[in-house]
DNA sequence: GAATGATCATAT
DNA sequence: ATATGATCATTC
């Protein structure tokens, strides 16, 4: 369960022995101490979930299984299959926007076949009694990826125009940009609409819950 | 309650 | 500071 694997199918198969199984069961089983407050370890279960598979990707800006060109992902869902958040994708790049192209985006790269980890929280519960749904794997179709693609040109549009400061979460159909830092004094850098150097809060795209709620629910019937 | 803007932990 | 992993919490 630690060892990167070597194919798809692997992944796959390994990535279903998790189901059924809460939290702290895996962590015993991982021989793991989980945090004592997961209200500010935020990033905790996804991090855990990674070495239960044996991600290799690290925090750099590529897919968590490098070789095989594979991200993984959490997907908080309530026991109903109600996805309760959205999905962090990756940062915007602020600098140097202009002819950057979609397939060679970051977001393209890791969106475009990801193992999704569904897992469902009962409200009121601690989160590691939550249990591991059925993961499932997605690869984008030329519908999503229309969708996705029209978004993030959109906003690489105002970012490569320094338009910087018209970007609000509000944009965007499937994906939108928010603030993405420890807190609001992060700043960054970005060229403004007079193409000189000037500081900004670093943003990152996100995943609406409404478009990963449909990629669970297209999961689940099939 | 959902959505937007803010924030927390960790590694490099 | 920049990237990852995300959720929190105030606003609407």
């Amino acid at each position: 369960m630690i060892n990167a694997p070597q194919t798809q199918q692997e992944l796959l198969q390994n990535a279903n022995r998790l189901a059924g199984k809460t939290l702290v069961h895996l962590a015993q089983i991982m021989h793991e101490k989980p945090p004592q407050d997961l209200k500010k370890q935020k990033g905790w279960c996804g991090q855990f979930i990674e070495r239960c598979l044996g991600a290799d990707g690290g925090n750099l800006p590529q897919p968590d299984f490098s070789t095989l060109g594979i991200e993984l992902k959490t997907l908080p869902i309530s026991p109903h299959g109600l996805v309760q958040e959205s999905t962090y994708v990756s940062v915007v790049n602020l600098k140097g926007a202009l002819g950057q192209n979609w397939r060679e985006s970051v977001v393209y790269q890791k969106l475009k076949q990801v193992l999704w980890v569904p897992i469902a929280h009962v409200k009121g519960q601690s989160l590691l009694e939550s249990r591991i749904a059925t993961p499932f794997f997605w690869s984008m179709d030329s519908t999503q990826e229309r969708l996705l693609r029209q978004d993030w040109e959109n906003v690489m549009d105002k970012v490569s125009m320094g338009e910087i400061h018209q970007i609000s979460a509000r944009m965007g159909e499937v994906l939108q940009v928010r603030p993405k830092a420890a807190h609001s004094r992060v700043i960054t850098e970005t060229i403004n609409e007079d193409g000189e150097s000037s500081q900004t809060l670093p943003r990152g795209f996100y995943l609406r819950s409404r478009f990963t709620q449909s990629l669970l629910d297209r999961a689940l019937k099939r």
